[in-house]
DNA sequence: TGTTATATGTACCGATCAGTAAATCTAGGC
DNA sequence: GCCTAGATTTACTGATCGGTACATATAACA
């Protein structure tokens, strides 16, 4: 078992797609970047779209975990997490590097619904909407499925508004936005 | 003046683009889907880019003119047309061969804030902003502003959720939410 | 009839694309 | 010391990329 040369591909494909976008970024960027020989990719992988589907798993690993703890560490009742969901969104948003969602954009550069990278984007989003919908149920909410539904339609809303650019502190709005919704959904 | 081979190549190309992805659409299947040559195409326009910018132009045009109308076909007073603005992304997400929107993947393939094609997308949603806070201020709502960024925030969501496919009907779950910010920003 | 602008087809450019072949190098297990 | 498995470099494939050269065709206008 040696995990560590595959996992370290994957780790600084992860980035290099991330940072250049998957279409634009070929098999050689990532032996430039990454130090590794690409006979070696494709002994781990059989094509690039193996690697991308490879890439997105370790960034639903990794971003979910991040969101869900975070969303824990800001708040102690579901309720407070729900909102605190958009502070979480904002630390993002700010950091260097911003560049948007890596499933919103995986899903436009492969936008075939059939298409495997599009359909991975797609449960990537599914399981958002299940942790969210969970905790709008312990929170107690009315209705917790729409409520969650509408909160997820603010965060996919506030990521590509903070990616254009064009608006100062979409988190912020979208923030405002949450508070009210799920006072409204309060028993 | 002779308006109509150029306008014509534009037209057939925002078409391929929209169904196909920029990147992944060469300039020779734009010959082949086009009827027009490759030589007349870089006679009226210099770059790949450039087209590119040309089709963005176009899409703007012919988008806000679509959306602008049915909010007004549908509704009377401009409170109105700010929740039947979500109607008509209902009509657009239904139509076959929904994609999402164009800017939103254009600024996702050319994700630099610098590139001109992002710079130009983010002009398309600035010119949306303005147009949704001049109706929230006819509408006499307290803070039209960051009314208006709350109810783009829920439409951007719509969209990207709506090309996701992975929930039913986004634009209705993004209807009841703003109908509950618009009816708290009433005075 | 001659001029000019716009259109065309075809063939090409160097660069890059995803992916492969083959020979060599390196390290750990016995 | 030897064997084996994984990693390496180098060179290569055919296809496609954005963009160009060049010679020709068409049609309006003078």
């Amino acid at each position: 078992m040696r995990p560590t040369k595959r996992d370290e591909l994957v780790q600084k494909a992860l980035q290099t797609f991330y940072r250049n976008g998957f279409q634009a970024t070929g098999m050689d960027m990532l032996v430039a970047e990454s130090g590794i020989s690409k006979t070696s990719m494709y002994k781990h992988f059989r094509t690039k779209e193996d690697l991308i589907l490879a890439v997105l798993r370790l960034r639903d690993e990794q971003f979910r975990n991040w969101l869900y703890r975070r969303m824990e560490e800001k708040a102690g009742t579901p309720q407070q997490q729900l909102i605190a969901m958009f502070d979480a969104l904002e630390e993002w948003f700010d950091e260097p590097g911003y560049k948007g969602c890596m499933f919103i954009k995986a899903s436009s550069e492969y936008q075939d619904a059939s298409h495997p990278i599009h359909k991975q984007s797609a449960d990537h989003k599914r399981m958002l909407e299940s942790h969210i919908t969970n905790l709008a149920e312990q929170a107690g909410m009315e209705n917790p499925g729409a409520l969650a539904r509408q909160l997820l339609i603010l965060k996919e809303g506030a990521i590509v508004t903070a990616h254009m650019g064009h608006t100062d502190n979409p988190a912020k709005d979208a923030k405002a936005a949450a508070i009210q919704l799920v006072k409204n959904h309060s028993p």
